[in-house]
DNA sequence: TGATATTATGACACCGGTGTCAGATTGGGA
DNA sequence: TCCCAATCTGACACCGGTGTCATAATATCA
């Protein structure tokens, strides 16, 4: 199996290698015969263009890359394959970066990263998104980013959301709906702009309904398995115990499941349970959990084409989508007897 | 921020570019002096010699593909988690590679994927690890790879595993301490080596103890939550029903555990479930499974390594190795009343 | 038909490293 | 002190593409 290169097709069909450079890149000024023959070719040859060389000349590594710090392992894999597919579809490879945003030196890492793989770009995920010194950093340095489920537009970077404040208004309203006063809140990881999002939704949903907001049903989880499990102990020892709890996400809401079982409370008859992401767990578990879906894959997918087609084309502007996330009505959630 | 080429050393340090190469790749033949000298000038100007351009003229990408088809997110990111370590350890960049051992042209696809992105090397994970198709493709085109958890070791290639059927030969030993005999068995997906293994270890623990193996007490599952949905069905509908089940991994085993609790059944009053792979759902649902756990980023981690030290040095002869599983026991398992 | 504008093509340098090989320098032994 | 081997060093081509620019071919118009 011989290479096959650039000089190997341009000798076959006859012409010089930059004719041959000008059909790979569908450039213009390239006559329609000698065009289909350098096609020919290619086909003939089984020719695939060398993206290291290509990038060599070019300054490029079609390379993104994609940071997140994120205790969910199915979050990480639905982000993975939206930005996957986007990079697909461009000719782009992805580079997966996990590292914390609380580690030490966070920035001079991704100052690294960015030096040693000459990365071209690079996608933010939560709880990047919202970090300023990291985005501030990232545009001094000209480094073309995007973010997805940022809870803050900006005017001029690409971001993709969806609206958790909306989100958590829903949930909030469908166990109101169901007869419930008394809705207990554990809260997300604060690093996570999504924590304030969901927070404010479940405050507006109670006020919208002239419920009045009661401190104490509040409490302070970080997106954890293990800090739903916290809370969870906190909110069904109360006196007198709130019908509802709405966790911040999934598998917090799954620790409360877990304890309210251990406590022998039904649910949902002795109380109602929900949670948010519909993370797989929430229908892996029995009862499944009334929760809220986002579309991950989506957003990731539209925020990595938006950024590829930005750097091959830096006047073209940014765009901000907020996509539609969706009730889920499981068995954890039921009227109040 | 101008950029810090070879060129820009070569002449701050006042050698030629050939020298300052010498000195990036550690080669002999450089004085002391020199050596020091483009060394502080490396510090000096914070050089960061360009991969894409080592790559082109050394014909590597430095690049590691992963693949894999698997349901689990969790074992997803563990292997990812591996792979990177290594990857990071060596100066490699890792693609990874989501595709379907069963979809249509896979052997093509891969061909695409290594043809375009120029891998160095291929990491397989299950079930591509045991997919013969697949390794002899690699093996005629000369793609260097490494398996991850295959079950066969064959001779001439690296290879890092666990030991699946001492695994389920040791949980399995373990219900039957407890006093267990009646232990329904669920299968994996058949594609997966581990399925074979794990029954085969399954098998060995009852005729080690005495007991008779019984045909219906085995359901075909395929690892997926839904298949052990099902198989959790008939198993708990049998008459007798068996006062243990034993499901090739977590995720069907939790989906045992939610049949069962919705037949109002207690686990493990009356009935003991088992799993396999300490997945996070394990310790996510009450009461916790007893499992299997395994090593996954070791095992990655020492495969990418040993893959890419092959690819360096290719007389180096490949290395095969086991590495323990555990046995981890939780609430979901009891002595028999 | 000739002059000019437009399109098509190729020669050549360049991207930032590495491989080859020849020549310069150093060191050791006679 | 001289010679030869061992050690250093650099010139130059090359990896496989792309950018620039000059020139060739073709089209347009008077």
């Amino acid at each position: 199996m011989k290479k096959v290169t650039i000089n190997s097709v341009a000798s076959y069909a006859g012409v010089s290698k930059k004719t041959v450079s000008r059909v790979l890149n569908n450039e213009p000024n390239v006559s329609d015969a000698t065009r289909e023959k350098v096609l020919k070719v290619f086909k003939e040859l089984d020719y695939t263009p060398n993206p290291i060389a290509r990038g060599l000349a070019q300054n490029r590594s079609f390379i993104i890359g994609c940071l997140y710090d994120n205790p969910s392992k199915s979050y990480i894999t639905r982000v993975q394959t939206g930005a996957l597919a986007a990079c697909h579809e461009l000719n782009y490879n992805l580079l997966i970066h996990p590292c914390e945003l609380r580690g030490e030196e966070l920035i001079s890492n991704i100052e690294q990263l960015i030096q040693t793989s000459r990365l071209d770009g690079i996608v933010l995920t939560p709880p990047f998104s919202d970090f300023p010194e990291l985005v501030s950093f990232l545009k001094s340095k000209k480094i073309p980013y995007a973010r997805v489920a940022s809870a803050v537009l900006e005017d001029d970077s690409i971001s993709v959301r969806s609206n958790d404040e909306q989100g958590a208004f829903e949930i909030t309203e469908h166990l109101i709906k169901l007869g419930h006063k008394e809705i207990a809140f554990i809260k997300g990881h604060p690093d996570h702009s999504a924590t304030e999002q969901r927070f404010k939704g479940y405050r507006r949903a109670l006020a919208s309904n002239g419920i009045e907001f009661d401190e104490r049903l509040v409490e302070e989880g970080n997106f954890s398995y293990h800090s739903g499990v916290d809370s969870a102990r906190t909110i069904l020892d109360l006196n007198p115990r709130p019908t509802a709890v709405f966790a911040s996400n999934d598998y917090m809401a799954a620790a409360v499941l877990k304890l309210a079982t251990q406590m022998q409370l039904r649910v949902p008859d002795d109380i109602s349970i929900a949670g948010f992401d519909n993370a797989p767990i929430a229908r892996h578990i029995w009862p499944g959990l009334t929760t809220i879906a986002q579309p991950v894959e989506e957003m990731t997918q539209q925020a990595v084409k938006q950024l590829i087609t930005h750097i091959g084309d830096p006047q073209e502007s940014p765009y901000q989508v907020t996509l539609e996330a969706k009730l889920i009505t499981r068995e954890s959630t039921a009227a109040i007897k």
